[in-house]
This record gives C-alpha cells, structure tokens and sequence, in this order.
DNA sequence: TCTGTAATAT
DNA sequence: CATATTACAG
C-alpha cells in the first residue's frame, strides 16, 4: 500500500547505515518482541525492546529525542497500541508503525486512520521491516526525504517539501516565493512549522517561569529556552497563544458556576493546553487537597510565584497536547536530532543543542552544525518538584494585562507534572518494573523506576525526580490513579474529570461528589479526608487550566 | 528593533 | 477549525 518502492530512496538508504535509526519496540508477547526486536537489529537499526506501553511511555519522556520511530503491538493489556499510538503522536510526534495478527482490513484502516505510519501484520516477516526507515524518516505523501550523514554518525534527516499546492485560492500577496523556493531546492529554507509538542512547551513554559511572567516577553523567552531553530516569532505566537489561553481561563474564573462559565472552562479545558494529561489533574488534586491551593473565591488574587528556581519551584503548567488532524505519517517530522540546528537568528542565547527537544518542523531548514554545549539541559527540563508548601506568591501577571487582561489565580506547578514524570505518586500508571531486550545482545534487561529514578538498559540512568507530593506518599505502593480505575478509554483524563465537572449541574455544596467517589479521592489521596465540592473543583480547574 | 495584536494561511 | 505564520502599528 503504502510502500511505493522508490529507487532513489532505496539507493538512498543503501548507503545509509540505519544504525543511526532508533527504533523503539513495544509488545507484550515477550516472544514476538524478541523477534522483531533481533530483526530490525539485523537489518542494523537502533532497537529498544519495551514491554508495554507504559513503559515505552516513560522511556520516550525520558529520551523523547531519542527515537526516530515507534514500533508497537496493537493488542495489550492496559494500554492498547491504538491508544499509545495516539499517545506518542501526542506527546512526541513521533510515528509509529503497528503490529497485529489481525489482518482485517477494518483494522488496518483504522490503525492507518489513527495515524499509524503503517502497518504490518504479524507474524511479522523479515522484509516486512527492513524499510521500515523509510517511515522513521519520510513524512511520506508530497515530500522528499534526503538523508545526510553528519559527524557522529547521527543521521540528519532533510525533508523538502516539494508539494507544490496548485492554487491558492485567494493568496494574493507574495509574488516572490515562488522563485525563492524553486531556486534553492538543497538547502534554503522555506518557512517551517513548529510544532509545539509538550516538551518544547515544557521549555516555553520553563523559561517563562525563569523570567517571571512579567517579564516574559518573546525574545527574553527564546534566549532561556535555547532552542535550536525555533525563532524569535515562533515564541512571540506561542505567547500569544498562551496568553489567550489564559485569559479564556480567566474569563471562565469569573463566571463561577454558571452555566456559560462551564462552557467557558469546557473550551479552555479541550483546547490544547490542557489537554490530555493525567497527572496534571491529579496533581492539582493533590495540591487543592493538601490545602496548597490558595484560590480566593472570587479568584481575585495570584499568579505565579516568581520565586528562585529552587527545586520546589513551581511554574504554571499546562498540559499541551498536539492537535491538528493527521493523516498518517504524512504529519510526522523529522526531529532536530543531536547537535544539529536550524538557527537564523543565532544572536542572542547561546548554543545548545545537545538536546533538542521535540521540535518538528514541517520543513527542514538549512541545518547548521552547532557546538553542543555541556548538557546543560536534560530531558527534564522543568522538573520542578513540587513540595507541598510551593504555593504561595501572589504577583500580577503585569504584562499579561498589557491589553486588557489581568488573569488572577494561583499558578504553581511544574512542568513536569503534566508529563508523569512527577515520580512514584502521580505517575502511578507508569511505576513498576521494566524489561528492556537490549538490541545488542538479545539479553533482557531489567530495570525498575519509581520516584522517577529510572535507567533503561542502553542509555545511562537519567535523572533523578524526588517525589513531588512528598507528604502524600512516598510508598512502594502507590495509591491508583483515578485515570486507571476509571478505566479512561479514549476519552483521556481531562474529559473524565470535565464529564464529571459538567455533568453536575447543582452546583451547590457536594453535588460534585456523586462523579467523584470519595473512595477515589482516598485513593489520590490517603491522607485526606476532604472532599471536593462542585465550586471548589471549578476553581481547581480554573487554577489547572490557568496555570496547566 | 522589539512587542503585541490582528490578519492570513495551513 | 485550531493553530502557526505573517503583517503591521506603536
């Protein structure tokens, strides 16, 4: 189907070693698992072996640079492959080739309709995967894919869009591009699309917490986040974005209980920014639990605490989900890898690069080689652990106001809760052991992680998270997450907490509490006792979506 | 030159 | 349609 055999590409990548792709595999038939992981090295990728999606997870969090491409079952226990699949284009935009015995062309279409790069059905046979760089590489339809080694063995991937749309319609304006673009087909840019994945809002989000909210204007910004490639404009929108964002959830604030303030909060909750991660409701359930939360009822106070970066920090958070619709791998792009960047306005921030975070881009741009400084940055760059007294500061959000808003809540957070990286407690889907096939060897490897100390065999042991919630618990055993009890199929965590929020329609005293169990808060929380009511939970989200 | 905002484009 | 890019005024 979707393998038009091009000669150029093969010749290509016959000279192209794919020991420069990586490869992440994740079944759970252990058997199967060895098997495609022992081909694919055979035809000289890159391989990981993860057992399941959980943990295939946790390991791109914790090396979301690491891996070109996602190589996954589709039949699994907890999480199936169409849901991790959905999962990593998410979070990493990373594509991801499934696996299944079931051979119905219903399913193929809809793994492929999911945005699966493609799609193998088992038992998988050797040639079956020995192109599978091509999908590691090439956003397949209307564009080119030229791989060119650069030092270090990385493999820099330059994809051309050569897709010239027939017609605009209305475009009227530039006249000139057209020649631009034909005239530098090797290198010269074209202007490309960032796409903000969650970790390079992590960054942004980051950096603005360095600044002070205040003072975070675009280019201050992009210097602290050192972001190869990513320009001063594409900070300035992503601003603005935000800042839209967070005046929708200020807007929603106001409006306590009402049914437009719902609406309001429905919006804000489904819009990218707060979309579709766990851990990032749970920890601000945990925190309005734990009496961190300093919400005035009339939301009239807060914003973030513009404290040092202290390791309990907090920085306002959302969840940042990927949107647009995809057409398979047609959307992926290729990562910035290693050192190299794509940097027009190299002025002011310092190099970087070792560690790109995920950012896409639609076209590649010229790429220049970039020193890589001292790993400066790891793949946790806001981890801000939260402790259980960061809430505090109550400063104006002064130049978000600059037109007419003056958002006001308590925003503390770190980054990192989003993600599940926040360690044992919240990320409590992900904690347990692991099994890794190292490629090399065929060997198991295994490995344990909580508390997010983790090392996955073939990359060395990662950061260390100390537990957030310190007083919730630092157990072995961690309370279930409600997202995992519940059960959440696809409609992700976010929906479940807002079907609950939005099927309350009393919002007086405890109506919340018939969505919410009182056994699941016990769960999230051993220690309290309290509930949440319908009012407290709008200002929870009010304060989630705002500073999440 | 930079920022914030609105208009466009994808 | 949401979001990224571009244009533009201050």
């Amino acid at each position: 189907m979707d393998r038009k055999i091009n000669t150029s590409k093969q010749s290509l990548k016959a000279e192209t070693s794919f020991d420069a792709i990586r490869v992440m595999v994740v079944d759970d038939d252990i058997i199967c698992l060895s098997i495609v992981a022992a081909m694919l090295k055979t035809w000289k990728y890159q391989v990981v072996s993860v057992k399941n999606a959980e943990d295939a997870l946790i390991t791109l969090r914790t090396r979301s640079n690491f891996f070109h491409l996602v190589v996954t079952d589709v039949h699994m226990p907890k999480m199936d492959g169409f849901e991790f699949q959905k999962q990593v284009r998410e979070e990493f935009n990373l594509p991801v080739v499934m696996m299944s015995a079931d051979d119905k062309e219903s399913s193929i279409l809809r793994g492929l309709g999911a945005g699966a790069a493609f799609y193998i059905v088992k038992p998988v046979k050797y040639d079956d995967l020995k192109d599978l760089w091509q999908y590691a590489l090439s956003p397949r339809k209307g564009k080119s894919v030229v791989i060119r080694e650069i030092e270090s063995s990385v493999s820099v991937v330059h994809v051309e869009m050569q897709n010239k749309k027939d017609s605009k319609k209305k475009a009227g304006k530039k006249v000139n591009e057209g020649n631009e673009q034909e005239k530098s087909e090797a290198i010269v840019p074209r202007k490309s699309k960032v796409v903000w994945t969650t970790a390079l809002h992590n960054d942004f989000l980051e950096a603005i917490r360095k600044i002070g909210l205040e003072r975070a204007v675009p280019k201050r910004i992009l210097e602290h986040m050192n972001e190869p490639g990513l320009t001063r404009e594409n900070v300035a929108s992503h601003l603005q974005k935000y800042r839209i964002f967070l005046k929708r959830v200020t807007e929603a604030s106001s409006s306590d209980g009402s049914s437009i303030g719902k609406n309001i909060i429905e919006k804000t909750l489904r819009s990218s920014f707060a979309t579709g991660h766990p851990s990032l409701v749970i920890n601000a359930l945990q925190k309005r639990m734990l009496g961190n939360l300093q919400i005035t009822p009339g939301l009239s106070a807060t914003i973030f605490s513009n404290q040092q970066a202290s390791s309990s920090n907090p920085i306002p958070e959302l969840g940042y989900g990927q949107s647009h619709s995809v057409d398979n791998s047609a959307y992926f792009q290729q990562p910035t890898f290693g050192n190299t960047s794509a940097l027009y306005q190299s002025n002011g921030g310092g190099t970087n690069g070792t560690n790109p975070k995920q950012m896409y881009r639609q076209e590649t741009q010229a790429r220049s080689e970039r020193a890589p400084d001292t790993m400066s940055k790891n793949n946790f760059p806001a981890c801000g652990i939260l402790g259980s007294n960061d809430i505090h500061d109550i400063q104006n959000m002064g130049s978000l106001n600059n037109s007419s808003l003056t958002p006001n809540f308590n925003c503390n957070y770190s980054v990192a809760d989003q993600m599940g990286f926040s360690g044992g407690e919240v990320s409590n889907g992900f904690n347990g052991s692991y099994d890794l096939i190292h490629e090399n060897t065929g060997n198991m490897n295994s490995g344990y992680y909580s508390g997010g100390a983790y090392s996955p065999a073939g990359f060395g042991r990662t950061n260390q998270l100390s537990p957030r919630f310190p007083n919730v618990n630092q157990q072995e055993n961690n309370p279930m997450l409600l997202s995992q009890q519940n059960n959440l199929g696809n409609g992700g965590d976010m929906s479940y907490l807002f079907d609950h929020l939005t099927n309350n329609t009393t919002p007086g005293e405890n109506a919340f509490h018939p969505q919410f169990a009182e056994s699941d808060l016990y769960e999230i929380f051993p220690n309290q006792q309290k509930n949440l009511s319908y009012n407290e939970v709008l200002k929870l989200l009010t304060f989630l979506t705002g500073c999440t």
